[in-house]
DNA sequence: CTTGTTGCAAAGCTTTTGCACAATC
DNA sequence: GATTGTGCAAAAGCTTTGCAACAAG
């Protein structure tokens, strides 16, 4: 099974670049219907499928909705405007983090989720 | 439109107080079926959207699932086991959370979730 | 009795899969 | 040319809704 490059794939890779924040699969299919207007939606899930295989891409469950994002950043969080409904990265973490958890139990990971407004939605308010 | 008193609403809140954690839909489905076991899906979902719209419910999306827990709880936070597949309650929150949120952007809840082992399934495996 | 509630089944959504055709290597 | 990738449409999950029968007050 050798992976072959495609437009389409370009084209979805591409649009994870140049967005830079975690994207649904329907952000995804409509942002790369901009470049290829025929794209099918079987193949931005299968793309995403994929690329989450290959460890490029990892799933973040945010408002309800999984999202992907590109897995070579650094360790962050996310902030979610209830507005525009889009998710933004935050840098950085929290100290003492993990003091929460119980000695006994084993932690592999941990997301940490901001609900509010962003910038541009906080000043049109 | 006056609220009325049922046995699968009292047997459904009542799986909510004797679990005491998120639950899903399909899992409150299943607790609650060992009560009456003619109970329909839709009667759960139903009474959970009433439950949350009456302020007793609160949903916290976890690993992908979307689940319900009692809104009369303190600001907490959750622990995910990939074994098992449960989420449980971690009382309490961490100092200095809010610094990775910009100035300009407007707060109004976050969410804390960790994922591993619970101790029953970490000391099994 | 009046009207909210239930269970079933159908409908809606999002995500996955089967298949024939197209594209890559 | 052999095989992977694509697009369409059908299928599979999960959640919601329409409706006739039921039951609480």
């Amino acid at each position: 099974m050798v992976r072959r490059k495609t437009r389409q794939g370009d084209v979805i890779r591409q649009v994870f670049e140049d967005e830079a924040r975690p994207l649904s699969p329907a952000e995804v299919l409509s942002l790369s219907r901009k470049v290829i207007t025929t794209l099918g939606q079987a193949t931005v899930y299968r793309a995403i499928k994929q690329m989450v295989g290959d460890g490029l891409l990892i799933p973040v469950v945010v408002g309800g909705t999984t999202r992907y994002e590109r897995a070579e950043m650094d360790h962050h969080h996310h902030f979610h405007c209830q507005s525009c409904d889009k998710t933004f990265d935050l840098p950085g973490c929290v100290e003492n983090i993990s003091k929460l958890v119980p000695e006994a139990w084993k932690i592999l990971t941990h997301e940490l989720t901001f609900f509010g407004m962003c910038q541009a939605c906080n000043g049109e308010a």
